[in-house]
DNA sequence: GAAGCATCCCGCCACG
DNA sequence: CACGTGGCGGGATGCT
């Protein structure tokens, strides 16, 4: 049997926790002897008090040896709470030594900080929530942050980006301890909506959140999105009021995206809503979100969603 | 599916 | 000299 570590931390955020608990959990109900058993940690033990209030009892992390077939999930919280767990040199340091002995090394949200500080994230790719990639990258020069993913997997270590998303990095483990069909199996148990691979963005997040209209950038994101059709690298730099190479630049840096892509995503979003609650025919549908036709339409969902725009209306449309 | 055309990306470098 | 900017070129990618 594997044993899942979950490292937590005073004002832990509680679903990083719960979410990944559960998955593993609901591994270990399924699979018996093969599967998972969850312990919780903190430094020095006792009662984890988390962002929502909750407490829970946890082991002393310092009393537990790292052994061969463990996974460790290091969770994250808000600001608050992560910097004292960052200066917390006992716990960084049971991090680093955990990380050569045990099987992986995960986190969650902001739980990468602690990874990043442990030094284990050197020359890996990462991610974490979107507010913080580029603060993460800033803070770890050596690390490669991906902002877009809902979560990575680099070799033995997995970083995973917002709360929830714990909850499909586990599952991906799972999957890869135990093949698909036990996730989806799982991932149906818990009455989950869609089991998302890590490729998928998190860029809608990041949209809203750059929408922030005294950010020069914000304002252009905002603008895509008013005027889906008419927007392109060109008419997107005008905009923005910055040369094309210039705009190229800030997309990257700020939202780790090019121009295009940035659009194109921007379509894709609107077309995503029409599709699941309008029954707007594909030729009107594609038109209305800049993609001028239907084929280039496809050809964008293939490219962001790895699925055409009908599988996606089957599969989401509501019966209204 | 192929071919020609348009757009985009990004290293490079001159400029302020 | 360091730094941000933006034009250029041409290879890559996407569109028709």
């Amino acid at each position: 049997m594997r044993r899942v570590l979950i490292a937590a931390f005073q004002g832990v955020a509680l679903l990083d926790v719960a979410g990944s608990a559960e998955v593993f959990a609901a591994a270990g109900h399924r699979l018996g002897r093969k599967g998972y058993r969850v312990q919780f940690a903190s430094i020095g033990g006792g009662a984890c008090t988390t962002s929502a209030t909750l407490r829970f009892e946890t082991k002393d992390l310092l009393a537990l040896r790292p052994r061969a077939g463990d996974t460790v999930v290091v969770a994250g919280g808000a600001e608050d709470a992560v910097l004292p767990a960052l200066g917390d040199q006992a716990l960084l340091a049971w991090i680093r030594g955990a990380a050569g002995r045990v099987e992986r090394m995960t986190s969650v949200c902001s739980g990468a900080f602690l990874l990043a500080a442990a030094g284990i994230l050197d020359g890996r790719r990462a991610t974490t929530h979107w507010r913080g990639c580029e603060r993460l990258a800033k803070m770890y020069p050596r690390v490669q942050v991906d902002p877009n993913a809902i979560f990575v997997a680099d070799g033995d270590v997995w970083t995973s980006a917002g709360v929830a998303t714990g909850i499909d990095m586990a599952l991906g483990i799972v999957e890869a301890d135990h093949g698909a069909a036990i996730a989806d199996s799982i991932a149906a148990e818990l009455v989950l909506y869609v089991r998302r691979p890590g490729f998928q963005s998190q860029f809608s997040e990041a949209l809203v959140c750059q929408a922030d209209h005294s950010n020069p950038l914000g304002r252009a994101v905002a603008w895509v999105r008013q005027n889906l059709r008419e927007a392109s690298v060109e008419t997107l730099a005008k905009e923005a009021a910055l040369s094309v190479r210039t705009l190229h630049r800030r997309c990257r840096e700020q939202l780790g995206v090019t121009p295009a892509t940035l659009i194109e995503r921007a379509r894709v979003e609107h077309a995503r809503t029409l599709l699941a609650t309008s029954a707007i025919a594909a030729k009107a549908l594609a038109e209305q979100c800049g993609f001028g036709n239907p084929t280039n339409m496809k050809r964008a969902f293939e490219r962001q969603l790895g699925m055409a725009p009908r599988d996606y209306r089957l599969l989401h449309a509501r019966a209204a």
